[in-house]
DNA sequence: ATCATCGATGAAAGCGGTTTCATACTACCG
DNA sequence: CGGTAGTATGAAACCGCTTTCATCGATGAT
């Protein structure tokens, strides 16, 4: 592998004369820079990303941590993180915390070790403890907030989102509406509850504790407990889940007890992966805009790893509601 | 940010002490030991990975280059290699080719700047350019041999996946079975449209041009072909095709056209991704160890990484037929 | 007591870039 | 034609770590 001394030496000059030309820099004779250029080229030169960041404290790589990867929501989410990212030049190393705090925060730190210069976290457990790992490289928080650290946040209107949904089933005459709810401390879990529960109140409706059930946003998850629902007798003729993947879960038990959707049973889920295209009866659901969330959460890093100085923001995405069969 | 310096200082002792003590060799006195771990301690000291990784030529991190993140499959085997690299203490860095050769080149390139110590390619196009670009970086190839270029691979047989969904086709009594297949000079897209021929050959059945159709791995386009198929009259009555989503497309084609399936046609898919179980009627599939080919690519490249003198091995996974109902 | 041996340790030289700073050269001006 | 401002360039320091190699003191053998 040649280095930048290899070049030098091949053209005739020093270093420093090699590292203007090839970072763009003026002053330096056409004469000069087209020889240099030419050795470069013949030598098969590429600068030493990892020698270039140590000298000048900038990697170009920023990371990524996410709560799941199976999940298609993160995907799409990675997606528009890398694009975005990749468009401006730089590298995304992406970690898959698979829901375990403990992992997130490894992560964090093997980032920071790599010298990444900026982080995009989607956070599972109380990122709080992060604050203190991350140390002083910028950070874009996903759908989560933490009281007194400074740093930007780009989320969903998770509330919101959630009262578009059981506004929808409230007008189709639903008043029995139940929750499958995401997993407790997870911010964009609580807001959906919350979103739940404030419509449910503004329609003058009481939302009964049995009505809501918590636990992960998985497939199983959202089957076992409609199953169990199903199976104890619980009387709803709505549901409104806390993710798409649970949503089809709960479609699937009905299915296997002969709950006929919409009919007996009206469905509602959140985040419009592509799955709630897919199953049939295709899935009513409240769409986030994935790939747009992680663009948006580039721009920011980008604009804190610019500068440092820069004020923190806090960016709302706006939710849909995308109508389909299972309503 | 505390450095080695800041460390050695507060210890009052050397650098070289300092590396020793945190890199566990042995040579230094209990005393010297446990001051430097006490001022590490105290100045929260972490090393510099770029600075390790310019002095030792090794970063202990890893690139995956993956064809297409949205596609389900993908997820689950980056999932194997992140969880495998991971317990090697490895960062892994993955990119998205999004099924563009030049971006994949590009990815390429970009890992090599940033000194990977090797990289897994699940490559898109045609991967021999790839090996000037890699230069000496020791590298697993997925799904996809290139002639020449001494790397281990690892690869499905996806000849004998489609031969067996073939032959259960055949079993079940089809006689006129269509093929939609993936891309053009995509390893697996030729290998399955291979078997798929060799299993209608050995059933002495001709494979007729018209019963196969090829194009990108997606939904859209499976969905695009099957309608085109029924609306243009084609006599067939069962399909297999090159993948999930391009089953899941054609299942949807079906049951817009009113096609019942199994009766009026039967479809069999190739991955077996959660997908396969979420769609109605359940889809019978091929199923690929999605997982488990992340796992065994890891525990091939970390050999290479580690030796790299290690003689390259080609290690062939069997896929096997999953039945569910449509079929 | 003397000397060779050995273990513990630190100084310093890289790793491959960037960047400062001094210098050599040009060109322009009076 | 000398002086000066300005431009192009290279030497060398530096980024934070590892690692070689020399050194120093202690130990054990003679």
């Amino acid at each position: 592998m040649a280095t930048i001394r290899d070049v030098a030496a091949s053209a005739g000059v020093g270093t420093a004369t090699v590292s203007r030309v090839l970072n763009g820099y003026a002053g330096v004779r056409p004469a000069t820079r087209d020889r240099v250029l030419q050795a470069a080229r013949v030598l098969n030169y590429r600068a030493n990303g990892v020698a270039k960041a140590l000298a000048t404290g900038k990697f170009r790589t920023a990371g990524l941590i996410l709560p799941d990867v199976s999940n298609p929501f993160f995907p799409s989410l990675a997606r528009g993180v890398e694009d975005a990212a990749h468009a401006d030049g730089y590298a995304v190393i992406f970690g898959n915390a698979d829901n375990v705090p403990e992992r997130e925060a490894e992560y964090v730190g093997l980032l920071r070790d790599r010298l990444v210069d900026g982080m995009i976290i989607a956070s599972t457990g109380a990122p709080a403890a992060l604050a203190e790992l991350v140390g002083d490289v910028p950070v874009v928080l996903l759908d989560r907030r933490v009281p007194g650290w400074r740093v930007s946040y780009v989320s969903t209107d998770h509330r919101l989102g959630a009262r578009l949904a059981v506004q929808h089933l409230v007008a189709r005459g639903h008043q029995r509406i139940a929750h499958l709810g995401g997993p407790e401390h997870v911010a964009s879990a609580e807001d959906r509850l919350g979103g739940y529960r404030e419509a449910l109140l503004e329609a003058g409706i009481d939302p009964r504790a049995e009505w809501i059930a918590r636990g992960p946003f998985s497939y199983e998850s959202g089957y076992e407990r409609m199953l169990h629902w199903i199976d104890s007798g619980l009387e709803i003729s709505a549901v409104f889940a806390a993710d798409d993947l649970i949503a089809i879960g709960a479609l699937q038990a009905c299915q296997d007890r002969g709950w006929a959707i919409p009919q007996r049973l009206a469905l509602v889920g959140f985040d419009d992966t592509l799955l709630a295209r897919l199953v049939r009866p295709r899935l009513t659901t409240v769409l986030q805009p994935a790939y747009q969330i992680g663009v948006q959460a580039w721009e920011l890093l980008a604009r804190h790893m610019a500068d440092p100085g820069a004020p923190t923001s806090d960016v709302v995405v706006e939710p849909h509601l995308v109508i389909r069969e299972s309503t």
